[in-house]
DNA sequence: AGGTAAACCTGGACGC
DNA sequence: TGCGTCCAGGTTTACC
């Protein structure tokens, strides 16, 4: 579900409510997820205060004031919620809930449990707390990402453009909806390899991310069928997609049909005639 | 090493 | 109503 949009808006939803509250109880309800939900996130966490929240890639990054790290990401179905204690019963999917000093708890979702909830014991940097975090490559929308860093990557690169930019290897955050969006306001080829695309498309790829990216956080993300912000709310960036889940329907830029293809297994929506 | 496909899950939409 | 098929905001893992 969440691709960058998603879970800075979920960040900061979450976040004015859990900082500097202390963790009163966990409760696990379902401890499979992506991997099975170590004890310490209910030994460890229950007894410390959520310091400070972050967001590393498609990862949120709740420091403890013991100096650990609660790492948590939301898969293709999760969310998190602010619920009041004992006033909002447990729905189907919701996997565990954190009891904070307030009277609120912080509730995850996750139907298709591809999430996961790991726990960094204190010592590292929270952005390299984990093997997960360290190989990420740049925020696409610090200065770190910009022309010459995707020109320097792209080199000899034959993998199509789409893909390598869904890397978070390469880039974080840029998921299946935000990379068709950025490849068709940069007029790109999905398909195209990535050391094929010249250095001015290139430039404007960068602009193109940063531009969608931001774009889709001032309005809350997208809803395609589930996502909700900590507050229960749709986001509104549905109504802006250019290409994305739009098969068929003519290109708001030059009228065609925007077509749908398949690549490793993701559908990419795109204008055969502004994406050469 | 790079590139591709399968794997992990549940649920909704659609066709018969 | 039901059942089979396909599809979905991600990313690791196994395999060529």
């Amino acid at each position: 579900m969440p691709e960058l949009p998603e879970v800075e808006t979920t960040l900061r939803g979450v976040e004015p409510w859990i900082t500097g509250k202390k963790i009163t109880d966990v409760v696990i309800r379902q401890r499979s997820l992506r991997w099975p939900v170590p004890p310490e996130i209910s030994d460890s966490l229950v007894g410390q205060k959520i310091s400070s929240a972050r967001r590393r890639g498609k990862y949120l990054l709740f420091l403890l004031s013991g100096g650990g790290t609660l790492l948590v990401h939301l898969g293709m179905s999760g969310s998190l919620r602010i619920v009041n204690r004992g006033e909002d019963d447990w729905r189907k999917h919701d996997h565990i809930g954190v009891g904070l000093s307030s009277g609120k708890e912080l509730r995850f979702h996750d139907p298709r449990r591809f999430g996961c909830w790991l726990y960094c014991p204190a010592g590292d940097v929270p952005e390299e707390c984990h093997e997960l975090l360290k190989k990420l490559g740049p925020e696409p929308l610090s200065d770190d990402f910009d022309e010459t860093y995707l020109w320097k990557s792209t080199r000899n690169r034959k993998v199509a453009i789409k893909q390598f930019i869904m890397n978070a290897n390469v880039v974080v955050g840029v998921g299946n909806i935000y990379a068709c969006e950025a490849l068709f306001l940069a007029g790109i080829s999905p398909r195209k390899a990535a050391g094929r695309v010249t250095r001015k498309k290139l430039d404007l790829l960068v602009r193109s991310i940063k531009e969608v990216l931001g774009e889709a956080i001032q309005m809350g993300g997208t809803t395609l069928r589930d996502f909700l912000n900590a507050e229960g709310e749709a986001g509104y960036f549905k109504q802006e997609l250019r290409v994305y889940d739009r098969e068929g329907q003519p290109c708001r830029e030059c009228g065609s049909e925007i077509k749908r293809i398949v690549q490793s297994n993701r559908s990419t929506f795109y204008c055969p005639k502004c994406q050469k």
